[in-house]
DNA sequence: CCATGAATTGTTAGCGCTCACAATGACCTC
DNA sequence: GAGGTCATTGTGAGCGCTAACAATTCATGG
């Protein structure tokens, strides 16, 4: 309540108080023990009597350890970095570690230095980051650090280890489940052509298409935002009637974009175009009509990476570059069958 | 890149190597002004060569300041907490500070109270609460702590330092909105009975009312997710045709709901029921139709936060509580106004 | 009753840095 | 050329904690 300039009590102050050694106080702190319960009971009072708490500085200082992770993100305000910082610092804390974050507007080798940069003044063990784009894991290659680092979200790209979603195998849940559909063709929106989950996505489009014995359709590509969704939305309505009946769509967001520009074209879901999402964002359950889509686990995602680099710090290096990858699921709506049934959760 | 078991160099190492005292070395890193150049740069050549990193525990320990702000959040997915927790990071970082979130499941006394006691452990100087439910403010009240702590996104509740959106003037200038478009009577579909945020919209909206001589219709309640607001929506629908004809939604998640609701009881948004959101996030443009809204600045909620905070820790406690309160700004879409024009940005 | 060892507690020495102050030397001024 | 000033550098003492070791107490058995 009160944080006067009054200098807090020291471990020593403490010891004073319950009559023993400031070793004795560090050892009931630190859960010792050869510490006699009438000992341990009066450090107790003394602690509570005088509201004190352990110097975290003085006590890393001593045992040369932080517990400090760090992570680097950007676009936090988008649903899947976010769900992926959330269920890493979750994670954190579960052992022990403190998280402390910097979110960027974008990832380059400048901003990701200096971010590093600043993680490492505040102390900490490792970092994690959440990044997406090619470029930016090839940024964070060539960076020194004195930390171990490890990539989420990303797929194997260059020798450093990741945690992520498999992208591919996501992509072609999703194609397949249009082609079992009877849908003849699948057009594809692709995100970025820097990040490394848009690439993957149309790779797994690709793949499945060509297993197919299909040849796949002019690739579309928007810059995840609803709006790119909607141009791309606006151009795509115009294959209408040309053999276009299906579109992957590499995020939810476009997909809403794309939905509203079918919509606005007289150019109905899933009747005329069937469309397939990919996140699972919480609103595609209430998009006109509810979106099928691929949902990813980050909060599995989460725990792996902070596993991952908590192994890298705490034990001995890994003779192969560690790379995790984690299953992402299909999820059938409305939009991909005509008439289907009501979003979930919803009774009816 | 590794990081080994060897002990990382150290002042008195660089010192040693550029053949001057550890203080000296000190002083090039504190960008101390009487150090000679040539000095200067013998050490800086040392450091670089040596890859010598200031150890932050020393220093922290030695000037007593840690240089970390806490964040306690909850429900980080969501757009409004998210980009508060993007700004608050932003700003802490530029005025040099490092930022540990601790990102909550649900925001109780105990949650709370181990958020700060983890927070505490981690040496932060202060905390930045970003905690819209009432409980959680008053479980906030009731806690000691040995910083200063601010609440940001919720209003003047206790007497804790807060900065927050005016969630009144917002709500004024939803329904008054829908009032000035001929609307006799508007609707409100309220947020959580705890959330202050609530509470505050759900004033506005009946304060506007009453300042116009109407009666306030019943009042619904979501909890904020698009399913509820589709339940809600449901519910109103029955409504239209007795004096139903718009309806303010306390956020546009909600708002999703009520649309689609809308929709699909064959009752048409803006012709039928003019709807308003709140909140204005990304994909609100992009809804069937396009959603007025509110939009909330919590960029600036998140620099005003961080300066508020810093002058506590920095500066002498205020006489008064201090509350800063930060203008929101009516959107409007296609929601309200039949024919409206294209969402901006869209070219056409 | 004293040796033996286990349990309990205390003592000392850093961890790596900054702060306050002391020391050095160059340069002026009268 | 003595005394004073300023810029530059060095010295010593902590910051508050933990780790390693030393010391003390206590129970136990031959």
């Amino acid at each position: 309540m009160t944080h006067s300039r009054f200098r807090p009590p020291t471990m020593a102050d403490v010891a004073r108080v319950a009559g023993v050694s400031h070793q004795t106080v560090s050892r009931v702190l630190g859960d010792h023990p050869n510490v006699r319960d009438e000992t341990r009971a009066r450090v107790l009072r003394a602690i509570e009597e005088m509201g004190y708490r352990r110097n975290s500085s003085a006590r890393a200082l001593a045992t040369r350890r932080t517990r400090t992770l760090g992570v680097v993100a950007s676009d936090t305000t988008l649903y899947g970095p976010a769900s992926t910082l959330f269920a890493l610092e979750e994670a954190a804390r579960a052992e022990g570690y403190l998280v402390s974050t910097v979110s960027l507007r974008e990832l380059t080798v400048e901003t990701l230095s200096e971010a590093l940069d600043h993680l490492s003044e505040g102390g900490v063990e490792g970092v994690v980051a959440i990044a997406p784009q090619r470029s930016a894991v090839d940024a964070l290659a060539g960076l020194r650090h004195p930390f171990p680092v490890v990539i989420v979200g990303s797929g194997p790209g260059v020798d450093i280890p990741s945690v992520s979603v498999d992208q591919h195998l996501g992509a072609r849940l999703a194609t397949g489940h249009l082609l079992a559909a009877g849908h003849r063709k699948v057009w594809h929106l692709a995100g970025p052509e820097d990040w490394q989950e848009a690439a993957d996505r149309a790779a797994g489009w690709r793949a499945t298409l060509e297993a197919a014995g299909v040849e796949p359709p002019m690739l579309l590509r928007g810059d995840w935002s609803p709006l790119s969704g909607y141009r791309a939305g606006q151009e795509l309505a115009g294959w209408v009637g040309r053999g276009l009946t299906a579109v992957f769509v590499a995020n939810d967001q476009m997909a809403l974009g794309v939905l509203r520009a079918l919509r606005e074209a007289g150019v109905r879901t899933p009747q005329d175009v069937a469309v397939v999402g990919f996140d699972d964002i919480p609103e595609s359950e209430f998009f006109a009509p509810p979106l099928t889509t691929v949902r990813q686990d980050f909060s599995t995602v989460g725990k792996q990476g902070i596993a991952l680099l908590l192994e890298l710090i705490e034990g001995r290096p890994p003779a192969t570059t560690p790379r995790i990858a984690i299953e992402p699921q299909l999820v059938v709506r409305a939009s991909t069958f005509p008439y289907a049934a009501q979003p979930e959760g919803v009774p009816l």
